[in-house]
DNA sequence: ACACAGAGACACCTG
DNA sequence: GTCTCTGTGT
């Protein structure tokens, strides 16, 4: 027990005491953080006790709600800071809760230990109790790439073809089993048979007990221990029972079995009936449309289990206090395991539960939230709630629905209403954003923009803590904090290579396994016997008497210097100086960008810890740039004006979750869509094209059935300027000269008063070749593909040939070419001020290295590469040397 | 130890 | 088409 204030001292204000009610009603008015709160808002803030479900619409204040009410509960005295729970899923969402729950109590925040998301906090739990799953508290995390080593191994020992039975297949498997709470036992026969010819549960319980030995464990068991360890231990539970006198639960929609079975053990009293299988408290999916339990009243619920139920909860009713917050319509995770069936049956796992439903929307105007709520209304497996808002916008703007020829027309014309936007309403650039489905749509989006010289910003690409040369250097610190940490070991013995191949290795593997000690003591001891052959001995020696030194410092050297030196001495910094390729200087980069950010923790393991749980970095927001990011990615932002392109069948909704989640897998694709325009705050604009290319082929497409979902009061379908559309289909491949002279020397697009034609879906035997001009949202599913039932693939049978550019002012849209993405890409803005640079100049590049500006045009550099060759970039990614 | 060819993926992606 | 991983050949 190390917090601050021990929940066993004083105990807090009992709730309703005469203190309690006196700090609470200092004054005749309302507290300050209750101002501005509206009736339900205000409800769900001081509904302290017994379980509460708040149901927050998308623009709702949902974070306002939970903070204000973290605020509450402390300023009431109903508890101390370390009494609360409140769970997040990203780190990202923890610090901003941190953040508002501070600006509310100021330094109180800081006594809040048990403020994180669920794997941090599990981590907590798990390092308290480790021994009582067989672990020592200072256990590794594996992240999932040595998950996929170790069980990559485990397959080779089990002698199966690690070709038919891949490493990364077993680990999906085993994240779903993990996200459901099982372990190797639990397993369905079924599942177990699925890997390896029935070695599926074999290999999971190879898979932990090797954990053990390793003295870690990966994400699942973060909480899957510490659910074991609350079942077989009850006086533990009680302990963290007597703790938490509240918990909040965020974005509980996305909570997977897992996670509720952990939330579900800490909320509740323990019960005979607490151990077993949640089976039984799964209910059919509640809450058909339509049905709407009202606040205060508990949903109707199966006879015989609220019976069963009802006798537990009666006397601990006052006991539970947790608060989960959570928009059924916003669950977009189910393919990751989470259920959105936690939200729809909170009211029978919490029997007396208030249900409290925030559907005032401070965000949208009235036209985007029509849309978006006529839309998700199809939807069948949802709790139903109608948002309203007062937002008055002088424009108030319609929906928009756009069609375009194929992804490079659509890419461009977004860009055309971009820079509309910004040059005729000074509209920042930092608040727009384009959500697509898949990412590889990003890509002609930046490759547009690249050549436009408009600033954007890729948000959710490969991450800092997964970058090779971060997670080599990593493996070094890991070594030498924890010796027994094979995997980290494994991974840089040879890194740089020292000579040591596989024979060796696999020597080293056999000695330790026999003595059944980690590899780098059997390195220690294997360089003392005559088993390798001098060089590799040598090279071996080398490796451990410096990992033995760097350890012998560990107490002594400032961390962030003893890193430097550990990558100096083992020669990995050397190893990317002596690279010539172009990546390495943008490596060595990274490289030093970890450690800068060293700086702010006490030691490496403290780092190293932190790495662990948080895989994300800050994006700097300075810059004023468009977002372009998925629709999973937007959850939770919002944006003045919002691009959704690529609406189209089989693209979204995405014909695998059509194909694997049947009605439930188009549901949550719906879901996604109503995420995506209510992301919006005074413009959505929605696109579709008759021509993407997927998979490398052309592919004719028709329109998604999400577009007929759109109420038409909301809607306003625009239509391209006459000039620029009008006879394309006809003209496309004759090439029309007359459309080519005009050709997008119309900017923009004009409205379309009237709209009373169909899309013709693929192009062929509707005459039309795609969409011919004229046409509205009456949309025609038939129209060239002859049936729908396999929208995307089955349209395919069009060309292959890529829809030639029907126009020649545009038909160079370049290919290729700087396009360089590190986390974020930002390219300088064609408006910008003079150039930093000049003929002559020496310039960094992050891909293509040092090099010489050959010639300036604008923002655009000419440069000489050392080593690239000429290339021409935008400034904003090259740096002065 | 490195270069190159062939294979397979190619929704969404937190910890 | 294009990226990444793997295996093979020099």
């Amino acid at each position: 027990m190390t917090d601050s204030l021990d929940p066993s001292g004083p105990a807090a204000p009992r709730a309703g005491s005469i203190a309690a009610r006196a700090m609470a009603a200092r004054g005749s008015r309302a507290p300050d953080y209750l101002a501005g709160l509206n009736a339900e808002q205000r409800a769900a803030v001081e509904t302290t006790e017994g379980p509460v479900l708040v149901l927050a619409g998308a623009g709702t204040g949902k974070t306002r709600v939970l903070t204000t009410r973290i605020a509450h509960i402390l300023a009431t005295g109903r508890a101390w800071p370390s009494q609360i729970l409140a769970v997040t899923f990203t780190n990202k969402a923890a610090r901003e809760m941190k953040n508002r729950v501070g600006l509310l109590v100021g330094e109180q925040v800081e006594g809040m230990p048990w403020l994180g998301t669920f794997h941090s906090i599990g981590v907590k739990i798990l390092r308290r109790h480790a021994e009582l799953v067989g672990l020592k508290s200072n256990f590794t995390i594996l992240d999932t790439d040595d998950q996929i080593r170790l069980i990559k191994q485990l397959i080779q020992a089990e002698n199966l073809d690690d070709k038919r039975w891949p490493a990364r297949g077993f680990a999906q498997m085993l994240d779903a089993w993990k996200n459901k709470g099982l372990t190797a036992k639990d397993i369905p026969e079924g599942d177990a048979r699925a890997f390896a010819n029935g070695k599926g549960r074999e290999l999971y319980a190879a898979y932990q007990a090797r954990l053990k030995s390793l003295n870690a464990c990966d994400f699942g068991d973060l909480l899957l221990h510490p659910i074991a360890i609350f079942r077989a231990h009850p006086d533990v539970l009680a302990e963290y029972h007597k703790r938490f006198r509240y918990i909040l639960v965020d974005e509980y929609q996305d909570t997977n079995v897992a996670q509720y079975l952990w939330l579900r053990l800490l909320a509740q009293r323990p019960t005979r009936r607490d151990s077993t299988a949640i089976a039984e408290t799964r209910a059919p999916a509640a809450g058909r449309k339509g049905e709407r339990p009202s606040a205060g009243e508990a949903a109707p619920a199966q006879a015989s289990e609220r019976s069963e139920r009802s006798a537990v909860s009666e006397d601990q009713r006052q006991q539970i206090n947790i608060c989960c917050v959570g928009d059924d319509d916003q669950s977009i995770y189910g393919w990751r395991g989470a259920e959105v069936d936690n939200i729809l049956r909170f009211d029978k796992d919490f029997p007396g539960a208030t249900v409290i439903r925030l559907e005032r929307n401070y965000r949208s105007t009235a036209h985007i939230l029509g849309a978006a709520s006529h839309l998700i209304a199809h939807n069948e497996d949802r709790l139903g709630k109608t948002l309203f808002t007062d937002f008055s916008d002088p424009e108030h703007q319609k929906v928009e629905v756009n069609a375009g020829w194929d992804s490079e027309e659509e890419a461009r014309a977004i860009g055309e209403a971009i820079e509309d936007l910004q040059r005729r309403d000074s509209h920042d650039l930092n608040d727009m954003a384009i959500l697509v489905r898949a990412s590889f749509q990003m890509r002609t989006f930046e490759d547009r923009f690249v050549t436009m010289g408009l600033n954007y910003r890729v948000i959710g690409g490969p991450r800092f803590y997964e970058r090779m040369e971060v997670r080599d250097a990593l493996a070094y610190f890991r070594c030498v904090v924890q010796p027994a940490d094979d995997l980290a070991f494994e991974r840089i013995v040879n890194t740089p290579k020292r000579g040591l191949g596989d024979a060796t290795i696999r020597l080293l593997h056999d000695y330790a396994r026999s003595r059944e000690i980690p590899l780098i003591a059997a390195a220690g001891e294997m360089v003392e016997t005559e088993e390798l052959k001098p060089k590799p001995r040598n090279a071996l020696r080398r490796v451990v008497t410096d990992l033995v030194r760097w350890a012998g410092l560990l107490d002594s050297t400032k961390h962030t210097e003893l890193a430097e030196q550990i990558l100096e001495e083992s020669g990995y910094t050397a190893m990317w100086q002596a690279d010539r390729s172009a990546e390495a200087p943008g490596r060595l980069e990274n490289l030093k960008e970890l450690i800068r950010s060293m700086e702010e923790y006490e030691s490496l393991a403290s780092f190293l810890e932190h790495v662990a749980l948080v895989m994300d970095t800050e994006q700097n927001a300075d810059l004023d740039a468009v977002s372009i990011m998925t629709l999973h990615a937007a959850k939770g932002l919002e944006f003045e004006t919002v691009f959704l392109p690529g609406w189209e069948e089989g693209l979204f909704p995405h014909q695998r979750a059509l194909d694997e989640g049947g009605r439930s897998g188009l549901e949550e694709e719906r879901r996604l869509a109503y995420v995506g325009i209510t992301r919006a705050k005074r413009r959505a604009k929605i696109w579709f094209v008759s021509n993407r290319r997927i998979h490398g082929l052309w592919q004719s497409t028709i329109p998604s059935r999400f577009l007929d979902e759109l109420p038409e009061a909301h809607v306003e379908v625009m239509e391209a300027n006459t000039n620029t559309y009008g006879g394309y289909g006809a003209s496309r491949w004759d090439g029309a000269a007359a459309f080519q002279e005009n050709a997008y020397q119309t900017p923009g697009w004009r409205r379309a008063q009237a709209a009373n034609a169909g899309f013709a879906g693929g192009k062929g035997s509707s005459g039309g070749d795609g969409w011919s001009g004229g046409r509205t949202r009456q949309i025609d599913y038939g129209g060239g593909a002859g049936s729908n039932a396999r929208a995307g693939a089955a349209a395919g049978r069009g060309h292959n040939q890529p829809p030639k550019q029907g126009f020649g002012l545009y038909a160079s849209a370049r290919k290729g070419g700087p396009r360089e993405i590190e986390g974020e890409l930002v390219a300088k803005s064609v408006i910008a001020e003079d150039s930093r640079f000049a003929s002559g100049d020496r310039v960094f590049h992050q891909k293509f290295g040092n090099g010489t500006v050959a010639s300036v045009e604008g923002n655009k550099l000419t440069v000489d590469f050392d080593k690239a060759g000429q290339k021409r970039v935008l400034e904003g990614f090259v740096e002065g040397v």
